[in-house]
DNA sequence: TTTATTTTTAATCATTTGATTAAATTATTT
DNA sequence: AAATAATTTAATCAAATGATTAAAAATAAA
């Protein structure tokens, strides 16, 4: 049978690259309603391309959103195993680029967070496992600087994963619960985004302060 | 004379039981995967019932996805709206109200969370609309707790929205989030559990830190 | 009992949806 | 230009899925 990839290709006149705009498009489709909600018939369309393409280029539904699925998770990990591992910064620049990072990349595309959430709880290719940057996230720099900390009486709290908890959770949650949180404040879009850009230089300050709490 | 026993099915349960166990099916079911991925079959065979009984009960899956939706986003606001609206206990006290009666509820539920804020951002059937909750909060005892502390200089950040992402940031993310948050920190449910229970305590300290922080 | 009503089931329908095929079109090579 | 290869499309398939129907079974009413 046909079952033949596709050669990689210059493609100059009609539309540009279609692959490209099909993973562009499933990007877009699957990061606003998920997996199971994402028809492959919307990705097409969003693409502007003939249905058969899309199995054309990429054999199935599963594969293309393993790939975008796989893109989207590197470039959420990437951000932190480059903050973490910095053996050159203390915890509080640790801490203040963390928040200024992941908001930034947020404001862009606030539907990830939920999305790679979501998608996470399934787990159903497995991605957890095929991250090895998780594996080492207590062995990093950054633990070791909070521990050192901790010994010196500085933070309060022995567990690091409570305070990964409250960093994520202070930086991570607002876009999770943007409807609800622009509904309690009654909050326009713009609105929303200027706290937001606030929350950049708020956390780190919020955060040391619960360092030294008890 | 009617000597006639039929042993056929007699320990299969009675119709008005048969609604109840629907409906405590499509809790579970839509729980765990979200009303997209939830089919209605997944539903009957949870339940133990014939397929049709669905419909012939409920009409259909978006119908039987409403009811579930609304009484699982009333019990979530029912503890916000009694917490928030109390006058006689304190701002310290409503956190730590919050911290116990939300924790305790997602250990029991830990799919709510998510479930709620993923249901939310589609907002098909107008959900967000429909919760007069979310219209008094910024109206609440709370509120007007917050506003005069912040006039009395005894919270700093002036804006009530930025403490109430924060505390349900640091109550509800770990849920959401605890895929990523066991593996990196090689934890078993039990030890996962251990966590949330001692944030029970935590989170008033940390928050307390937060409000006085500049 | 007998009749009527409610509940349950098996079978089936109609639509949706992921995927495939064969042909048409476009591009590249000779 | 002719031949070959790559790309795209229209048409269609097959499985999944929400929903319906008609009949059977159980229950209640007479």
């Amino acid at each position: 049978m046909n079952n033949i990839m596709p050669a990689k290709k210059v493609n100059q006149s009609p539309g540009i690259n279609a692959e490209a705009k099909i993973k562009a498009a499933a990007r877009v489709v699957f990061h606003k309603k998920g997996f199971a909600a994402a028809r492959t018939r919307d990705i097409a369309e969003e693409a502007g391309i003939n249905l058969a393409l899309l199995n054309y280029y990429f054999r199935s539904k599963e594969k293309l959103f393993e790939l975008i699925m796989f893109e989207t998770l590197s470039g959420f990990m990437q951000n932190m195993a480059m903050l973490f591992n910095d053996e050159s910064t203390t915890l509080e620049k640790k801490v203040e680029g963390m928040a200024e990072k992941y908001i930034d990349l947020f404001a862009l595309e606030p539907e990830i967070p939920l999305f790679i959430m979501s998608e996470l709880k399934n787990n159903a290719t497995g991605f957890i496992e095929k991250l090895p940057i998780l594996n080492v996230i207590m062995k990093s720099a950054f633990i070791r600087q909070y521990q050192a900390a901790v010994d010196k009486g500085k933070i309060t709290e022995p567990n690091p994963l409570h305070f990964i908890m409250n960093l994520m959770g202070m930086v991570i949650f607002p876009f999770i619960g943007s409807p609800m949180l622009k509904k309690i404040g009654n909050l326009k879009d713009k609105q929303f985004d200027k706290l937001m850009q606030e929350r950049k230089k708020l956390i780190p300050i919020w955060v040391n302060a619960m360092l030294k709490a008890k």
